[in-house]
DNA sequence: TAATCTGAGTTTAGATCTAAACTGGAAGGA
DNA sequence: TCCTTCCAGTTTAGATCTAAACTCAGATTA
């Protein structure tokens, strides 16, 4: 067995609510807080990273979600608000957002009202092309200092714990 | 040895920059967008069921970080700050909410003008001592269907991810 | 055909955050 | 003493989200 890890903040906190409500289960908090902190981190890191390179990430979240679709990257807002885990009017802004931009156009796909549909540009595309290499480097840089093994282990931890959620919810992401 | 997890949606994202932008590092995916994901599941979660309550998660924050912070419950607002990971602008305003709500006074530490500070007011400790232990137990439950032995490898994990961070910007938090 | 329903997408109001400007007392030096 | 610097806290402007209201075309039903 590994020596005892030290312990951090998380632990901390777990006890200091356990001195303040006695009796009540505190064992959520090692994992749920250092959840968010790690998300914080990721999500700050990325802010800060795309900042740089003046791209804003909602948008490019958006992009990404539309290159992963593949050819011809065009979805529905629908379809990308499940996918980007926001509602319906934040797509219609971010699609706003990423017009200005050039990034994307508003097309149709067929006839008719309820044909609407984002597709990327071409500047778009090479946006992509341009930043996300960068962001899947940085960010493997920022989990460098775990061993190839622990993070599969986390990974597939973190699998079970999602499976667990199971909701329809999860449709889609924020993801890269 | 385990039998392999189903895949999710995090693998197929993986897969879809494999194929997009071959030759990219795509690991990082594995473990970050699992995490965000999860943090925005426990996140909506905490959200709904604090409405529920007709609380405000940046508030019960705030009140949190007093209450842990043991008698007699007071803080300055640049500690609050560094502990509820947010400006100090936004502690200023969360202040003034959780104000006007009586849960919190605007109180002073001996002398001066550098002697403000924030102190959780009877109903504030009244209102955490209902909220939250219905919050843990819930949060509980959320993660019940990871085996126990299975929690504790995913908390000394994410203690190891986090560890590796080593930022001081982790100096408090968000945390129940 | 006409009225109503449905559902996608947009718009709007309101919440909350950050970043940067501002405020005002405290501390230090001439 | 006076001036300057510093620093905590507040204020403000702007970004982005959600929830709910709204719009509009297609589908359904009589």
């Amino acid at each position: 067995m590994a020596a005892d890890p030290p312990r951090d903040r998380a632990d901390v906190i777990q006890d200091a609510w356990r001195r303040e409500l006695p009796g009540v289960p505190v064992e959520s908090i090692g994992v749920i807080t250092r959840i968010w902190w790690a998300a914080k981190v990721f999500g700050d890191e990325r802010r800060r990273l795309l900042a740089d390179l003046g791209v804003d990430v909602a948008v490019l979240d958006l992009l990404s979600t539309l290159r992963r679709s593949g050819p011809p990257y065009r979805m529905s807002p629908s379809e990308l608000a499940d996918a980007c885990m926001v509602t319906r009017g934040a797509i219609t802004q971010r699609v706003d957002r990423a017009v200005r931009a050039g990034v994307v156009e508003r097309t149709t796909v067929g006839e008719g009202y309820h044909a609407r549909a984002v597709t990327l540009t071409d500047e778009g595309n090479a946006l992509l092309d341009r930043v996300v290499a960068d962001l899947l480097a940085a960010e493997d840089r920022l989990i460098g200092h775990l061993a190839p093994e622990r993070r599969d282990q986390l990974a597939d931890l973190l699998r079970e714990l999602l499976a667990g959620f199971g909701g329809p919810s999860l449709t889609g992401q924020v993801g890269d």
